[in-house]
RNA sequence: GCCCUCAUGGCGGAAUGGCAGACGCUACGGACUUAAAAUCCGUUGACCGAAAGGUCGUGUGGGUUCGAAUCCCACUGGGGGCACCA
């Protein structure tokens, strides 16, 4: 079995985090996965017999954050893999310790998540030492503690953390408080248990029972605590990651064989450079072998390797599927490269990613995996960045067509929705069903679809017409087969065309939301397709060229529109923000419709901004207007300035910031005429009559406001 | 339980401190047509009003500001992630 040490880069991939123009949900999405936790190893000597050959008393090193609650540990727990179980339980509790230990090891980790309210666990009959008070306390297995984080050991401290309190409680175990609120400094709490009453006290506040920390905030005891701790020997700060080693073998026949050979005595080597690349061998049978020997192992040819007279075997596991997505992204820079993975000089050149366009469930797997490859490989100078992807964005899921459902009773009766709790889909015979429980008779609730017809939007949530009483839930799902949801693309492409399609997806809404299909609204875009088609071309019985070409002058308006558009389509695009984009040049050819004819220079124009949304249709265009080869190759086209504003401007005018009336002035006028300008304004005197004006306030071309009194 | 995120018309959404509802869909009215489709023109947040105009309005309650969908605090609801991580 191979390993990647990730975990050595735990730090790295936390901190570079910050460099990245990533959306933060997903930086934390990482950073939790990572999981960093800063706190303290602590030793406790286990009262056990010392073996001949053992100098000290052995010892059991726990892992807290909360090294400023030592004294009030009273009690330790190890998991039950710990390798020190066996020399700590006591002979009489051998067959309790063996029989708890079995019954987790059969123990699925969803039962063991199931049972978390309930604490089991038993006692081993040996003790630990509490290094900070020298008490002994009793030393119990349970499976609440894991043995793959920290040191698959804890110091339990039940008056301050709700799992060791609830076991506390179970077990009968002391419960010692060792913090307080800080108000404790100023009016002492008479009767600390009271703070333990019903729940572990996890806040932070002040240490008490606590000798030498006495009276210290949380944070300065924990320093403290850790200082005390290196200087008897008996522990140090420590930091711990949840991340954990990553398991890089696979017992599959297709995947990445590993460049390794391994001796008699199983020592491995790795292959030589020349000896690469390494070829799955092509066999018969790559069917799994049903025992836990790789598939590879049936290739006996293949398995022999020589070496300087020495006889190998060949690696027989496979690496997984993410072996290849960890690095693509190099590889397509230079995918013939026969001598290298990546030429140095096109790494330098293309490296980072400048735009990593990709779903939110790569979140912690894939794009951790790939980060941390890229470490690898950049600490051993193969490529030149820190990180592979500068900027990452996610792209909202489309959802099936919203769905409404009302919930039904077993006996039949309709319920409201706002009775039924847990709602999920659940598979049946018919397929996947909506189903709750009822908060009332906690009986099972059957969801069934109502059509949009059924129902109103009411302050509310959705009602059902016929009984506005019933709350409809209204919701639209992923889509899958298995839910009847699927809305296949060729469908639309051969109704509508690719270009109609494509900008339906992208005038939904913004790129990263996520965003329920409506086949009702594609029209839309078909007809701003169709209406851009005779605007710029002409009618049907044009089969070359364009009849709508002219001389006749644009107006001034829509020249102006067409460079504001030129300026907004360029920004939105550049932002991602393509629904805007889309949404300005519907504008523009709004306002050719009913245009005698279009000059040379807009319908080029206009093709030329509509090509990275409708290529096709774009493309056509193009060619109508007489030109040969992809306006792919044409550059984009620029905006005057000059011709962005109009003469005049219309400016809103508030009175106490209630919009009053506009006023419409020439675009130069200087703030005093454009207040006297708006104090004239016929809806705005009323609301200046008998009062004092207190303030004006002038937005340059965007608004007055009159503060009046 | 912890963390993140979102909430705007009948629907998708626009506006990130300055005219709420751009743009599209739906619905309604009209033009063209023998008719339909397509197309074109208009209306479409709620309430009051004949109109001019007014009042209310961005999940709920408070706050900051001349001015809040936008910033701050609390809450409610939806979506996502993690989940006995000491």
């Amino acid at each position: 079995q191979w390993m990647l040490r990730i975990t050595a880069y735990g730090d790295r991939l936390l901190k570079d985090l910050d460099m990245l123009a990533w959306p933060d949900s997903l930086k934390e999405m990482q950073r939790n996965w990572i999981g960093r936790s800063i706190g303290a190893e602590v030793d406790f000597e286990i009262d056990v017999p010392k073996l001949p050959d053992e100098q000290d008393q052995p010892i059991v090193t726990v892992f807290t954050t909360r090294p400023d609650t030592l004294y009030g540990a009273t009690y330790m727990v190890l998991a039950p893999e710990h390798p020190l179980v066996d020399r700590i339980t006591s002979p009489e509790h051998k067959a309790q310790v063996d029989a708890y230990r079995q019954q987790v090891a059969r123990k699925s980790d969803r039962d063991r998540l199931a049972d978390s309210k309930q604490k089991t666990g038993v006692f081993t009959g040996g003790h630990a030492v509490n290094p900070a008070n020298d008490q002994k306390i009793p030393i119990y297995i349970a499976d609440y503690v894991m043995m793959g984080y920290g040191t698959g050991a804890i110091m339990a401290v039940p008056a301050h953390d709700q799992r060791d309190y609830d076991f506390a409680k179970a077990f009968g175990l002391p419960i010692n408080v060792v913090v307080a609120p800080v108000s404790h400094l100023t009016s002492p709490i008479s009767d600390l248990n009271s703070l333990i009453a019903q729940h572990a006290f996890e806040e932070e506040g002040v240490a008490v029972n606590s000798d030498e920390i006495n009276g210290l905030p949380t944070a300065q005891a924990k320093e403290e605590m850790a200082v005390l701790l290196d200087a008897e020997g008996v522990g140090h700060r420590s930091v711990k990651f949840k991340l954990r080693d990553w398991l890089f073998s696979r017992q599959r026949y297709w995947g990445e064989p590993f460049p390794i050979v391994l001796d008699e005595k199983g020592n491995a080597f790795s292959l030589q450079d020349d000896e690469l690349p390494l070829m799955l061998p092509e066999i018969e049978d790559f069917k799994p072998t049903g025992t836990p020997e790789p598939p590879l192992t049936k290739a006996k040819d293949w398995l022999k390797y020589e070496r300087d007279g020495r006889s190998f075997k060949r690696e027989t596991n496979t690496m997984p599927q993410w072996a290849g997505s960890c690095w693509y992204y190099l590889r397509y820079i230079d995918p013939t490269n026969e001598t290298a993975f990546i030429d140095k000089a096109k790494e330098a050149y293309w490296m980072p990613v400048d735009l990593y366009v990709g779903g939110v469930e790569h979140a912690v797997l894939h794009l951790l995996y790939a980060r941390f490859w890229h470490k690898v490989l950049f600490d051993l100078d193969h490529v030149s960045t820190p990180e592979p992807f500068q900027r990452l964005v996610n792209q909202g899921l489309i959802l099936g067509e919203m769905e409404y459902h009302v919930f039904h009773a077993p006996d039949g009766t309709v319920v409201t929705a706002s009775e039924a709790r847990d709602i999920a889909e659940e598979a049946t015979p018919d397929g996947l069903r909506l189903c709750a429980i009822s908060t009332k008779t906690a009986q099972r609730l059957e969801g069934k679809r109502v059509s949009e017809e059924e129902i109103e939007k009411t302050a509310n949530g959705f009602r059902l017409k016929a009984d506005p009483n019933i709350r409809v839930d209204a919701r639209s799902f992923k889509m899958s087969k298995s839910r009847g949801n699927v809305v296949n693309p060729d469908s639309i492409v051969a109704e509508y065309g690719a270009d109609t399609f494509r900008l339906y997806e992208m005038y939904m809404g913004p790129l990263e939301a996520q965003k329920p299909w409506n086949t009702r609204d594609i029209v839309g875009m078909s007809r701003f397709l169709n209406s851009v088609w005779r605007n710029l071309v002409g009618g049907e019985e044009q089969t070359t060229g364009t009849s709508r070409m002219g001389s006749v002058a644009l107006p001034e308006a829509i020249e102006r529109q067409l460079h504001r558009t030129i300026k907004k389509v360029g920004q939105d695009i550049e932002a991602m923000s393509f629904n805007t984009a889309i949404a300005e040049l519907i504008k523009l050819n709004n306002e050719l419709t009913g245009l005698e004819s279009v000059p040379q220079y807009l319908g080029e124009t206009f093709a030329l901004l509509l090509a990275p949304l409708a290529p096709h249709i774009a493309e056509e265009i193009w060619h109508r207007l007489g030109h040969e080869g992809s306006l792919a190759r044409i550059p984009w086209p620029s905006y005057d300035p000059a011709k962005l504003v109009d003469t005049d401007m219309e400016l809103p005018v508030q009175v106490n910031g209630r919009l009053r009336d506009k006023i419409t002035v020439p675009a130069d006028s200087d703030e005093a005429a454009v207040l006297a300008a708006a104090e004239a304004a016929t809806n705005v005197k009323p609301w200046l009559a008998g009062k004092a004006i207190v303030k004006r306030i002038y937005v340059a071309g965007k608004l007055v406001n009159i503060v009046v009194k």
